[in-house]
Parts: C-alpha cells; structure tokens; sequence
DNA sequence: TAACTTACTTACCGGTCGGTAAGCTCAAAT
DNA sequence: ATTTGAGCTTACCGACCGGTAAGTAAGTTA
C-alpha cells in the first residue's frame, strides 16, 4: 500500500502557515468551537504534528489574537493621519469595521464558560479590547469638540456606545445573513450618532 | 451505608423548577456552554432524572427560551401604553435592557459551530428575534416622525442600530464588570441616537 | 394486600475533546 | 556511508459530552 508523503515544511514556514489557517479557523468558529484535530486536519497535518510546533491550543491562539490586534492597532493609528477629525473618524470606524467582519469570531470567548487554565485567554483578550479603546477615544473626542456636540456622554462612553454599535450591528448582520458593505455601515452609523 | 433518599417532587413541579434553573444556568453559561449533568447537579438529582421530565438538551433549551422571549414580548408591549412616543421608546429600551441583563448568554448560540441537529434551535432564536424586532419598529418609527428627525437611515436599520448599540454596550459593561444601571443607559442611549 | 404508576438512580454507551509518548522518515551534516 | 535531528505520524490517555437501558423505591389505586 502506497503511503501517502506529505511534503515536509520548513520550520517557520511551517509554523507561519499554521498561524495563517488557525486565524481563518478560530474566526470562524471561535475559541472552543474550533478543534486541534479539525484544524490540524485542514493543514493536512495530524493534531499531534501541531504539538511539535506550539505548545497547546492556547498558544496557537494567543499568537493569532496577538498578530490580528497588532493589524487592527496598525490600521487604526494609519487612519488618524486624516486631515479633518471627521475624516479621521470615518477611517477609524471603516477601519474598525473591516477588523471585526474578517475576524468574525476571534474574541467571542467571552460569551462562554472556560476552564480555569484559559481564563488567561480572556484576560489578555480583555486587555487588547482596552487598548483598542484607548486608540479611538482621542478620535471621538476630536469630533465631538471641532463640532462642538454638546452631549451629556463623556467621550469614553461614547466610544463604547459606537463599538458597541458596530458590533451589534454586525452581528444583526451576520445572524440575517447580510453581506456587509464597509462604506454603507460608516455612512449610517455617522448619520445616525454624529 | 445511609442511603440520601432525595424528596419526590410532584410532576408539574418538578418540571417547573427544572426550567427556572436552566434558565438561570443557560443564561449564565450558554447553550453549549451549560451541560446537563451539571445542570443536573444544580437541581440535586442526576442527568438521567433530566430525560425523565424531557425529551434531550435542545428541548429544555427551547422551552427555557420561548419562556423568556414571552416575558419579552409582553414588557416590550406593556412599554407601549405610555403617553407620548418619547416615553414609549424610554420604556423600550428600559425593558430590553432588563431582559438582555438579565438573560445574557441565552441566545449567544448563534457564535459557535453546532451540529446539524442543533442548527434548529438557531433558526428559532433567529426568528425569536425577528419577531423581538418588529415589536421594536414601531415605536422607533413614531418616535422619528413625532420628532420630525430627518436621517438617511430607514427605521428598520435604525431599530439594528439601537439594538446593537444595546447589547454592544451590555457585553462592554460584562467584559469590564461595571454594574449596569438601566436608568443611566437609558439616557445615554436617548442622548446618542435621539 | 397486590398491582400498577411515577419519579427517579445506577451504570453504561459511543463520540469528541486537549494533550502526550514513542516511533518513523528523510534531508542535511559529518 | 553513517549519523543526527527536525518534522512529523500512530496510537494512545483521561475527561467530559449528550443520551439511554434497566433497575428501584415510594406513592396510588383496585
């Protein structure tokens, strides 16, 4: 019987090409809906091939979390280089936007209950989400003073608020099964909060 | 060796108690999240007493949801007798942020993989929640008219807006464990959109 | 008192999970 | 030509999952 000789990768390459098809699988399907056997099966691999290289599913996702947020992080300072603080801000939301309808279910963990060891992973996710925040703040406050909005919302509630929007939004998407259009979904939501 | 000879329960009541504590458990854990030997444990007798009373999982689920979503439904129609169409909207928001505090992880099904058996009890939330969104409409609608706000967004897309907005800023306040004052997001909420 | 029903428990099933130990293969270094 | 070690595979482990068959104790009825 002819054995089946997967082509052997080079150690990065290797490594690289895992962390490319796990941020595909854990955005599909989230943290403990994505399995290491599964994953390890569309890399043409075994599970236990994935041990080689990580020391465990966590670590796996940790570096996913790790590489997509430093991308959010990149395009979220690029879209400050606008000129006016609105143009800014409709970077930031496309931006924004863009991150979360790629990496649909990357930081959805959350929702569910985790064994002790993994809470870790929701720590870390927590403080990403922080400095995601702490990224857009300075750009709504912007906004909201060169258009003299004078609302009774301080500017850190107000990011939430908008967030909190487009998650929300996205998700009412994503359950009805909508395609979603960047450019449409900034125009409404400025329209509708600015 | 003494035998715990629990106390039989009457039928209905037993029944009954079984829901009021999924529900709580399912609320808190999710649908994959809440097992049902652990739920099992919560109600003092085994996995197999579970199956006495229903049929598996998914119909305990079910029942559990259609009971809350009632309790919904009925909040969100009581909060239409109020006088004006501001106070309708305020009362609104009040009542499904109530439910959404309360009822938190009940419908985060729809984030992960199920089975294909399972994919039933997503089709049900999704139209559990369409229904949720067409008591919501209207009053949005009459709030935009009475107004006379004039944005380029359609209510239907404005009733998403708000209740991703909603539930965005829920799970923000749940991620960073602030106490939820549904007064006080009421009138954040008013302030932003309206 | 005997027969029957209700409301469970005990003990198991097959399946999947994350993780691991030990062995194999093949290319590069010696 | 031989050795070495990187890069895997095979075969397993214990834990947990939803679900079930069979037995049993207590209450109800005849």
């Amino acid at each position: 019987m002819s054995k089946v000789t997967a082509v052997k990768a080079n150690g990065r390459r290797a490594k690289k090409n895992i962390i490319q098809v796990a941020r595909e699988f854990f955005s599909e399907y989230g943290y403990l809906g994505a399995s290491m056997s599964d994953l390890a099966t569309r890399l043409n691999m075994t599970k236990a091939g994935l041990y080689y290289h990580f020391a465990g599913k966590a670590e796996i996702f940790k570096t996913v979390l790790d590489e997509a947020f430093a991308e959010l992080s990149q395009g979220l300072t690029e879209a400050k280089n606008a000129k006016t603080a609105q143009q800014k801000l409709e970077n930031v939301i496309k931006s924004y936007l863009q991150f979360r309808a790629r990496e649909k279910n990357l930081t959805k963990v959350l929702v569910l209950k985790l064994t002790p060891r993994d809470t870790k992973i929701m720590d870390h996710i927590v403080e990403l989400r922080r400095q995601m925040l702490d990224l857009i703040q300075p750009v709504i406050d912007e906004v909201l003073t060169s258009k003299k909005i004078n609302k009774p919302v301080d500017s850190r509630t107000y990011t939430l608020l908008l967030t909190g929007m487009m998650d929300g939004l996205l998700l009412e998407y994503s359950i009805f099964r909508q395609k979603v259009e960047p450019d449409e979904i900034v125009r409404t939501v400025m329209a509708a909060m600015f």
